[in-house]
DNA sequence: GCCGGGTGTGACATCGTTCCCACACGCCAT
DNA sequence: ATGGCGTGTGGGAACGATGTCACACCCGGC
């Protein structure tokens, strides 16, 4: 408060460095810190951070100056920093894989939702279902320090990873590491056999499988629930008729025209996934093919587009909100207790019946 | 190395406190820092960061031994830690207001995208369209030395917020503040007008359009552009043809069956935005409404379903991948040129024809 | 008058990192 | 011999928040 103002040192005529950003605009009045706080209250730091966490003993009218001095100075505690001392992090890390898709968007929100009613931020990636920016991204996370990851992994890789550093990890959707780690996942294997029993109840012997991969969890228990389900009803299989044709609409569209146009076609699909169903949909589209008169089709997943076709796809849906949600409640559990066992949260899922099967019309 | 095997202090048998996290399990091993880092290599702490920045002298077997050691211990910085000593970070918040909305979610893809490829994280939250959560999220973004925000506001407040605390912001799809942030935006206006042309260059005089508000920039500028259509057409404005009905389908749905069944009803729909396309393409297909004989329907906002329905809906197509990449390289820009007059980019949008359009039918 | 306990406060170390500075070499030119 | 420079290294102070610890004060009881 002398007649020296010069409160922050004059900055040196640096030269700017064109590749780093810039340094605090002088427009920009640098963002008020706990000391502020407690120099305009009158008290030491240590006694601005009791009142303002309330921890600790401070006088009421004391509170009240550091408060209100607080507020002037709109002073909002440097989240990093307090992390740093405290050695304890309010974010977690999720980490799906195409965020365009429907389903693991709907995840993220539900995800983003439980966090923020526990006071958690969530840093979001997206790996495009490509393993190694799923490791970029875990490595990420592993230098913010979140406090846990949700993930619907493409490989084990990322698990140990993870693990080796120290991060809870729950895994949702699809599961690499059964017994090892928590997950929350959906019976796949029911479920898919369900879909499929829909299809052979109606009498069809001729269902196709599409499918994204069939050697990982979730992929290969829906895999064995439409084995299941033909076991059952003592169709053979037709390797034929089990396509594995990636993550994309586009493929997936080929591959059922393909399948579609053959003289010993099938009378009815099951897509292990919205994107599949997709495909399929489009691919009969093309061909003209009436559904469910000439293909019944079953997807595996609801999507929008599902309830607004003509006619509407039958469809296992899965309440991706509600599976992000509790992927993230049981993260925090883990944050919470770090030695309990590994859990499994089976979320359950509805078949919804919309029209597009109906039993096998007459083909050659 | 010596008989002294307390590498670590034993854990005094503290009570555990339920309510916070517990302290690291001991089954973890201690994250590396930098400091076990120089130890194992030999060096001092300054050296080790030489070695691992890249930035000052570093022999090479030096620098060569500090990698090596930081490789065994997998060692990752602690990027909270190099944040408080640097003041800059390296995440940017982004804000939407529904992930569950297809749109939003492709902002968000492409914006994770860009952040991804610029060496950002990306820190996401959703405010389903609430000024509250907004709010709530913004004092997040803040407590965590975001470089900057990208976000789909819903009120100027947060604007002000953020621009008070000194925080970047770029503004994309609405705009509320305009000339004074940048912002990342469609031409609503021209697109609006254009998708109107549409429909009265095929002889419509009765044209709805279903809207979630009209004050605030983006649903102005689209009920300008539908307004000038309409005077471009010499067809006065009929004000039980501008529906308001909020954010969510069902809403619009309702309001759709009411206009839609009533004497006076339109011969086509402008909806202004894929959520009241889904309503009025609901309303229609419950009352058996043929699209586009009996209805004509253009959708600003393409969605998914609107090129899986029959007919395909008309929309005008707005790239939000790129909307959301655009918006982050804008930002960035910001945090690298803080006092550059702020910036509004367009990104152009396409017209897709799909088919359910036509001229009006004869109706009484 | 002295002690003990409750109440309220400030000094100081700490978290993991970076970076400014001082210093210690070896070499060459004076 | 001495100085200066280029190269390489370590000490130590930040960054912003928290929390331990010691101390200072005031009260009542001896």
């Amino acid at each position: 408060m002398g007649q020296d103002a010069s409160v922050e040192p004059a900055d040196p005529p640096a030269p700017a460095d064109p590749l780093r950003p810039a340094p605090a605009a002088s427009s920009v009045p640098r963002r008020a810190t706990i000391k502020d706080v407690a120099e305009m209250a009158g008290v030491s730091r240590s006694t601005a951070s009791r009142a303002l966490t309330g921890r600790g003993y401070v006088a009421e009218d004391v509170r009240r100056r550091v408060l209100s001095a607080a507020g002037k100075l709109r002073y909002v505690p440097d989240a990093t920093a307090r992390h740093l001392k405290q050695q304890v992090s309010l974010s977690i890390g999720v980490l799906v894989s195409d965020l365009r898709n429907s389903f693991y968007a709907e995840l993220a929100a539900g995800a983003g939702q439980a966090a923020r009613s526990h006071g958690y931020s969530m840093m979001l990636a997206d790996d495009g279902g490509v393993a190694e920016d799923e490791a970029g991204a875990a490595e990420a996370f592993v230098a913010l320090r979140v406090a846990g990851v949700v993930v619907t992994p493409v490989s084990a890789t990322i698990i140990d990873y993870l693990r080796r550093h120290g991060v809870p990890v729950v895994e949702v959707d699809r599961q690499f590491t059964a017994g090892e780690c928590d997950a929350v996942v959906v019976d796949n294997h029911a479920a898919a056999r369900r879909a499929t029993e829909r299809l052979t109840g109606l009498g069809h012997r001729r269902i196709a499988l599409f499918i994204d991969e069939t050697d990982w969890t979730t992929g290969r228990d829906r895999y064995r629930g439409y084995r299941a389900a033909l076991d059952a009803a003592e169709i053979e299989e037709d390797p034929s008729f089990v396509v594995s044709s990636g993550w994309d609409v586009v493929a997936a569209q080929d591959a059922a025209l393909r399948l579609l146009q053959g003289d010993a076609r099938p009378t009815a699909v099951f897509a292990a996934n919205n994107v599949l169903a997709e495909g399929v949909w489009r691919a009969a589209a093309q061909l003209k093919l009436r559904i469910p008169d000439e293909l019944s089709v079953v997807s595996f997943d609801d999507a929008p587009w599902m309830s607004m076709v003509t006619p509407g796809v039958t469809a296992v849906a899965q309440d991706a909100t509600t599976l992000g949600r509790a992927a993230v409640e049981r993260l925090l559990q883990r944050v919470a207790v770090p030695d309990a066992p590994p859990a499994v949260d089976v979320i359950p899922v509805d078949i919804i019946e919309r029209g597009s099967t109906a039993p096998p019309g007459q083909i050659a």
